[in-house]
DNA sequence: TCTGGGGTCCTAAAACCA
DNA sequence: TCTGTGGTTTTAGGACCC
């Protein structure tokens, strides 16, 4: 059915019979290295990390040749450049990976409609009613050939007759390949792949799964489902032991409902300084409440996330008696959970969340009449900000201390750079 | 100079309500 | 009124994924 190449890569041969397995996992190979090198073809050979500036930041991509240095997405990027002190660092620009994402997303919807994004770079595909195209392996071929000549960038697909397998599948593909495993091969092709190859196990779980002697995934197939459950819980004992088994029921799915949004941020130098916090509270309150009101959104509870020097994290809620989409009133609900709080160790991260998100319904708002003003102030900066550019109207406490930091010089200038 | 930022899901305890 | 019981919601934390 496949042949090996190389370490542990795997395709398929084209005589491989796809018809039963008519669930596609694409994901883009090495994509925001790759969509960074598109512009500078001349790196592609060396290795080359994607990271933000500042040194507390972790790689978020890495092309091939970086990887061989054992340079992996997560990883911090200060031990990156330990194991590969000749890599060269590029900063990631995510406007573009999203433009690039949104081309290859439509050649999806080109062959079938049955398609469900994964964040940026991934997807699947649901191809049993593609057959005007061909068969399985025939639409990934032809995946394969427009994403090349439309983007210049590779992707790797795997096929089978589960979601899950799927995804294992274009994951022992890459880069630039294609692995088909029919139905009838489904329990051959999972069971001698280690446990942390399956969905929700990670590095805490394949511990406890390792410490009981459950290494691979047949061990977690023929294992009694009671014990997985005592081992990592009862939801989770029973995903495991089905998707050992190659069950895993879930179709592709087109939509999704958002369940919470939040902005956080890692200072570059943790902080005591409480006005500084709650400056960044204001901000990301604000941030929020813009993605909120953009999306037509109105949410109900407000989180407050930090992360102390010693990295324990915590997080502090509060559910609101009416939903809101007023960045003020998430500051002043988030603000007056961070005061009541009375901690004062260094702050590494701050963050604000919005959960128990709902349809905005305009006449439902309003409980508080300093609601109402504010949101009348915050849909006057949304219009300005739709016209001119983002950052041209802030509140003035964040102008002041954010003076240094680019972009914000501009908030003043709206005077001088009226629209083209 | 260890450990980002966007999320989802699960669990368990507390809080609240008949 | 007291005490127990049981269900739902809220809250907090943690594992995991891209």
């Amino acid at each position: 059915m496949s042949k090996q190449d190389g370490r542990d890569r795997q395709v398929s041969a084209s005589s491989v019979d796809s018809s039963t397995a008519t669930i596609l996992h694409v994901d883009l190979d090495a994509f925001f290295a790759s969509v960074e090198l598109l512009d500078r073809p001349e790196l592609a050979h060396l290795p080359v990390i994607v990271a933000g500036k500042s040194m507390r930041s972790v790689v978020t991509a890495a092309n091939y040749p970086a990887r061989k240095y054992g340079v992996r997405s997560a990883l911090p990027l200060s031990q990156a450049l330990r194991l590969c002190p000749k890599a060269i660092v590029l900063e990631p620009h995510f406007d573009r990976y999203r433009h690039y994402s949104t081309l290859v997303m439509e050649i999806f919807d080109g062959v079938t409609p049955l398609v469900e994004r994964l964040g940026i770079d991934e997807a699947f595909l649901d191809v049993s009613g593609a057959g005007l195209i061909g068969n399985p392996a025939q639409v990934a071929a032809v995946i394969r050939r427009r994403v090349q000549q439309e983007t210049r960038l590779t992707c790797s697909v795997g096929a089978a007759s589960t979601k899950f397998v799927a995804k294992l599948a274009s994951g022992r593909a890459k880069p630039d390949g294609v692995l088909v495993v029919p139905a009838d091969q489904t329990l051959a092709f999972l069971h001698p792949l280690p446990v942390g190859a399956l969905w929700g196990v990670g590095a805490v779980t394949e511990e406890a799964l390792t410490r009981r002697g459950l290494r691979t995934i047949g061990d977690i197939a023929r294992s009694p489902i009671a014990a997985l459950q005592r081992a990592v819980g009862d939801a989770s004992g029973l995903k495991l032991h089905d998707l050992a088994n190659g069950r895993d029921p879930r179709s592709v799915t087109t939509a999704s409902v958002e369940k919470s949004v939040g902005h956080e941020v890692t200072f570059e130098v943790d902080t005591v300084n409480a006005d500084d916090l709650r400056r960044e509270l204001l901000r990301q309150a604000n941030a929020v409440a813009v993605r909120m009101r953009t999306a037509g959104w109105v949410g109900r509870t407000v989180v407050l996330k930090l992360r102390y020097d010693d990295f324990t994290t915590i997080t502090r809620s509060r559910t609101l008696a009416e939903s809101t989409d007023v960045g003020r009133r998430i500051y002043e609900e988030v603000r007056s959970i961070y005061d009541a709080l009375g901690r004062h160790n260094p702050v590494r991260l701050i963050g604000v969340r919005m959960e128990q998100l709902s349809e905005g319904d305009d006449q439902q708002l309003g409980l508080w009449d300093e609601d109402e003003d504010w949101r009348e102030a915050e849909d006057t900066i949304d219009a300005v900000t739709a016209r001119f550019g983002r950052g041209m109207l802030r509140p003035a406490s964040l102008l002041k201390a954010e003076a240094p930091r680019g972009d914000a010089q501009n908030a003043h200038r709206i005077d001088y750079e009226p629209p083209r």
